[in-house]
DNA sequence: GTGAAAGCGCTAACAT
DNA sequence: ATGTTAGCGCTTTCAC
């Protein structure tokens, strides 16, 4: 590779010191408006890029943030990825993009002060489930903003919706519906489950305020919130000598994989079972039936998660952890509501 | 921050040269086993890690590679991405991962050199289309891969799949199927359209081996690729005086989107109109119905690029432009084929 | 407002 | 096999 233009060529050129050279690239306030113009020319003259890499070993910095998700081909999470780039890149800031596969050990690493700690200013972690572990071995010096998951540690921010509420509207919709047997499939009752939790708590309590007990075995666990998962269990389900009337997917992945084993067995969405996803993802949109879901605003949580990891970078005593709720709503479609009208 | 250990610290406690411990660090061979597990021992009492940042500055080199993307959130996209981001590490690279959102200035951007330039060693570029200005602006210096876009300069690789055997396929699979009436949705008849008009030919090629003519009121361009162009384009195919019996789409979205409006309409995949995309999503596996489709083999695609992209940044003379193909099959679905037995 | 010079922490050419 | 040392290109404290 050819040797760069450097910070000192230019200022030979400009006839200045490096120092002036490297006020005038920057931007800093003193510096008259003839030396600056001097500096410009000779920087446009000799094409002049400042060396990234030079400038982030002096100051200390990378200049980037890195954004850990399990997996990046879930569309929540691209979704989610996509806003987050935006708002970085807004605030001057490259996005290092990794995903783990889910893998604790992987989470582990990332969070830990590893060989790579210097290449990112802060993380944003969107983990599968929070393992304790992780937490443990963590940086405590790396500026962090957690995402879905919650957590009693203060020593980083956590942005995500209110989980229980959400999943209790969810259920409150089929229940308004009429429903009789409703199922809920993606519990996952182990430590790192705590978000799935969540929405099973939530199902319960709209049960509870109405009276009603959910029957226990149409609360099925999954792996993961994918779609072969949601076809597997609602497979089970339809299986039961009683199956459902509708359910309650924890992921729109989810409900996609239940409606297609719902489909495929020759039943009908909604009028045999009614389906309700979560994270509004483009698929659900479109779909066949379109899926009624929880709408997380992504767009909210992304600037938030941003702004606070930003702040938290630039702060020499790191504020307390902060719990931040983001807004959702129920958007509903035809897997609960029946298809309308022909559409366009 | 508190200050790091650095190499020096180390060298000091182990009682040899910093260029000692740079070799035992970095596993060079001239180092004798009992100075190396001094050192090592030095390394561990201390926790040193080495600083990424100066390292990268001393050797003018990043370790990281960007893959450029359009969309994210597309999902072929970022099935892609996860193929080259393991691909990438499992090689010792890290990935940045940038979405230019179609805009041909930020495409530009990317591969011209920029500021930003010295973050990344190489890139992996699957632009919307290849703009020639984009072209002629690039830097020369920049190891760049090339996906989807295939093209006459000689000075990158290009990476991708026969689009214009593929879409013969296509589109022989429908009219193996005995299909009269058969539509094209994603041409884009300009400049930067070249993957898009690709399959155009294929298509068109497919009906003359045959004798056949296809009518042109059925090739339908795109803005994009994805479920809403879809939707709109099928609808104004079923407004024709005679509509299509089968539609070839030009990606799993578009073909997802089309499928929405027929279905929409009252109307039968395949029975009314079968329906055959482009890219094996897993959308289109669990879609009702299930998509017929066109599989690029992204895992060959992603581990080609990665490593050309490696050996011209290893290189010291850049080697020639070459054209790489990687194979494709064609999955046969519901949306073609109908219905078969219930699925589990 | 501008200059001189000391790092940032590592690598690698050169010397021993 | 190991030590010495000069960079890598920038930022920034300290003088003037």
């Amino acid at each position: 590779m050819r040797r760069e233009v450097t910070l000192r060529d230019v200022a030979e050129l400009a006839g200045v010191s490096s120092r002036t050279v490297s006020n005038v690239v920057n931007g800093y306030a003193n510096v008259t408006e003839r030396t600056r113009e001097r500096v410009q020319r000779a920087v446009d003259e000799l094409g002049y890029r400042p060396n990234v890499l030079a400038r982030n070993l002096a100051q200390g910095r990378s200049g980037q943030i890195a954004v850990v998700v399990p997996y990046l081909d879930t569309p929540y999470f691209s979704e989610l990825l996509q806003s987050v780039i935006r708002a970085a890149r807004a605030r001057g800031y490259n996005v290092l993009i990794d995903q783990t596969d889910g893998d604790p050990e992987h989470e582990r690493a990332f969070i830990a002060h590893g060989s790579r700690r210097l290449l990112f200013d802060g993380v944003i972690f969107s983990p599968l489930g929070l393992d304790q572990q992780a937490l443990a071995d963590r940086d405590p010096a790396l500026p962090l903003v957690v995402l879905g998951e919650r957590t009693s540690d203060g020593g980083f921010d956590h942005v995500g919706i209110d989980d229980v509420t959400a999943s209790r509207q969810a259920t409150d919709h089929l229940l308004d519906l009429g429903r009789q047997r409703i199922a809920a499939i993606g519990d996952q009752p182990y430590a790192t489950g705590e978000a799935a939790q969540r929405r099973t708590r939530g199902f319960r309590l709209a049960h509870q305020a109405r009276g009603l007990v959910p029957r226990e075995d149409l609360i099925i666990s999954t792996p993961r919130f994918n779609r072969p998962d949601g076809a597997q269990a609602m497979a089970h389900l339809l299986d039961l000598a009683e199956p459902p009337d509708a359910v309650f997917c924890y992921s729109d992945l989810v409900a996609l994989g239940a409606i297609r084993t719902i489909v495929s067995r020759g039943l009908r969405v909604p009028e045999d079972v009614a389906v309700i996803g979560y994270d509004d993802i483009e698929d659900g949109a479109y779909s066949n039936p379109t899926v009624t879901t929880i709408s997380p605003d992504k767009e909210m949580i992304a600037t938030t998660a941003v702004d606070r990891l930003l702040l938290r970078i630039a702060s020499d005593t790191p504020p307390p952890g902060l719990e931040m709720r983001a807004p959702h709503k129920l958007i509903i479609r035809e897997s609960t509501a029946g298809r309308t009208t022909a559409t366009a």
